[in-house]
DNA sequence: CACTTCAGTTAGAAGTTATCACGAACATTA
DNA sequence: TAATGTTCGTGATAACTTCTAACTGAAGTG
């Protein structure tokens, strides 16, 4: 039984033909969408011929669900980086809105369209939560509150006993809910502009995120 | 030349074949997304084989764009009608989210993953525009206008400018900026929970709408 | 050297959108 | 009434797609 004490020369190909078909295939998604990605022409422009596919993908399902975990994966790094270079919640908000500028496409495999029959495995989940906790955490270490106002107070009340999405943080209520707001409204802005529905209105969508961001800030 | 004084047989057939074909088309869209809408399959539930629908449409793009025409159209109606029933932005909110739960891919249709290449005709902006003005009306008649700190400032003065929007419409910029904040904040929370990226989590995505919205009238 | 494993091939099934040419039903006009 | 159009629905066909099966050839292993 090879040990993969290092890795073999034919792993390493796999591997390395893998991740060409996933280049590929991000090529694809961003000038066309995700919905027309055919292993067909990522077959044929990478010199093979089809089926020739399978042996590294299962299928469409397999390849899309990989490019999903990338993508979570790809966000979850900025983040854990800008929290770790130091950013309060005002760096993450600008370091998500430079990533999701990055690649639009990618940014919805996430928080796009969901296929109604569609269940992420368990280990996508688990990034997503990780991406939640930095979150949380960069709440929790603001100095102010926001102040609850009766509809706030009541969530406030329900977080108190609903708070295993942020894997139990020992975070104050206010803070949690200050979290969700954050991630609804970066989003919020960020999915309108992404798909396009702020062009032709006239304004600059860089300001309403920063006025939404500054408006999550203050009180 | 057929005067066209009522409506032929003819043309009240054709009428209604459409619009079997469309629902057709919602009740497969509701269960297994727009990307999966299949023309075969609708044809064959209708009795009729293959090319017969192209007699009715003329392909895949539009029927697509035809339902999300009609998207809107029922969007811009619930609002409508909401609004001539008196209510206030909160009872938009309300009416807003009671038709996204109705069906949450036609939500995902106007609102969901753009397709790159796409636009939407013109006269589908239009009725975009017509649901802007329902909102800003109503951010318009509220008794209280949000005060603006640093970044809204920057944006109250930005929008002062930049309206065209919203048909130039005489509100104050922090009405206009409301309006913005509404449609931004609804959207997050409602987007996110349509998407069920809020399942699992624990927590009832009505309070934080809820929460959302108090937040948004109050200062 | 023999044997196994794996990459890539062609062939083919089943599905899709979309076009074309034809017959049959309908509507309108002479 | 009869002739003439117009429109609807059909089967055949092309060009795609995903995906399976069987086969070839090369690379690694005992």
């Amino acid at each position: 039984m090879a040990e993969a004490r290092t890795s073999t020369p034919r792993e390493r190909y796999r591997t390395q033909v893998r991740a060409e078909i996933k280049e590929h295939a991000w090529e694809q998604i961003a000038t066309a969408g995700a919905s027309a990605l055919s292993l067909n022409a990522i077959s044929k422009r990478m010199g093979m011929s089809g089926p020739a596919l399978y042996r590294y993908f299962d299928g469409r399902d397999e390849l899309i669900t990989e490019l999903i975990r990338d993508a979570y994966r790809s966000q979850a790094d900025t983040f854990r980086a800008a929290a770790e270079a130091g950013a309060d919640l005002a760096g993450l908000a600008h370091a998500l809105r430079t990533w999701a500028l990055e690649d639009p496409q990618r940014y919805f495999l996430i928080f796009g369209t969901p296929v109604p029959g569609y269940r992420a495995p368990d280990d996508i989940t688990e990034i997503a939560a990780e991406i939640m906790t930095v979150i949380v955490d960069a709440c929790a270490a603001l100095p102010s509150e926001p102040t609850p106002d009766g509809a706030a107070e009541a969530f406030d009340t329900h977080l108190e006993t609903h708070r295993q999405w942020a894997r139990d943080h020992p975070a104050s209520p206010a803070a949690l809910r200050r979290a969700l707001s954050f991630w609804t409204r970066m989003h919020g802005v960020l999915s309108l502009e992404l798909a396009g529905q702020f062009t032709g209105m006239g304004f600059d969508p860089a300001l309403l995120y920063a006025a939404e961001l500054e408006g999550l800030l203050g009180p």
